[in-house]
DNA sequence: GATACCGGTTACTTCAACGAAACCGGGACG
DNA sequence: CGTCCCGGTTTCGTTGAAGTAACCGGTATC
């Protein structure tokens, strides 16, 4: 038997899940969280760049695809925890793969995008 | 010393890299040329719902960023051939990793997804 | 009492990506 | 000659994701 979901099928689920995977902050929310539970104020410093609106809105995102689980501490001073899911977790590898490929392939795309930029003037 | 180029840095050149590779259609495109050189008519019907638009749009930013390679054939019928670059092709194994994660957790996260929006309501 | 930190929320705006539909030249086919 | 396929381009409209900025209650600190 054929596998059950193929992401070229136009109507498969499996496109919103890659779509949610592909979103702009997912990766760096994902990969923030690799090392351990996190608080929303780290996770902000950590995350350059990123506006707590938006970190709030991917971290429900993630929390409604149970990736994420968000959990109160109730001390003192109370506070907010994330962590990755099992789940989560296993899409850490993935993540970890492509953001590294990022950061290794950066002079030849860079290059290439040189090259192309010089070729069409 | 530590790395060259870090993803969590505001200013990193390896986010905008990621922001390509995170484009909505560029898995799409590197999966379907994984198996060897492919026609633009062949792309369209192989990635379903892709517009000829969004694919032109998407097989430029692969060309630019050097993942790609485009020939003319200069044979009868005249033809266009996309190809794989050796950079695009390194880029395969962590694509192929990430969209078999999403086609095997379908059903965790459609059950997720169905949870969560329980508990809100 | 004033100030600051935590973990957000709210309202408004902007902008790039995506999509629909029509159209195009060149060649092949009948 | 009319029609089809290939490989796109062009135009227009939409939308949703992202950004800006201000604000909020509760707690603790000075």
């Amino acid at each position: 038997m054929g596998k059950a979901y193929d992401v070229m099928a136009a109507t498969c689920p499996s496109r919103t899940v890659l779509h949610r995977i592909g979103a702009r902050w997912t990766v760096f929310v994902v990969l923030a969280l690799g090392d351990g539970p996190r608080r929303f104020t780290q996770l902000k410093t950590r995350i350059e760049g990123i506006t707590p609106k938006v970190l709030t809105e991917t971290l429900r995102a993630l929390e409604a695809d149970g990736l994420v689980r968000r959990t109160s501490l109730p001390g003192n001073p109370p506070g907010v925890e994330y962590a990755l899911t099992d789940l989560g977790r296993s899409l850490g590898g993935p993540m970890r793969a492509v953001s590294e490929w990022a950061e290794s392939h950066v002079p030849e795309i860079l290059a290439a995008r040189a090259r192309y930029a010089d070729a069409e003037a």
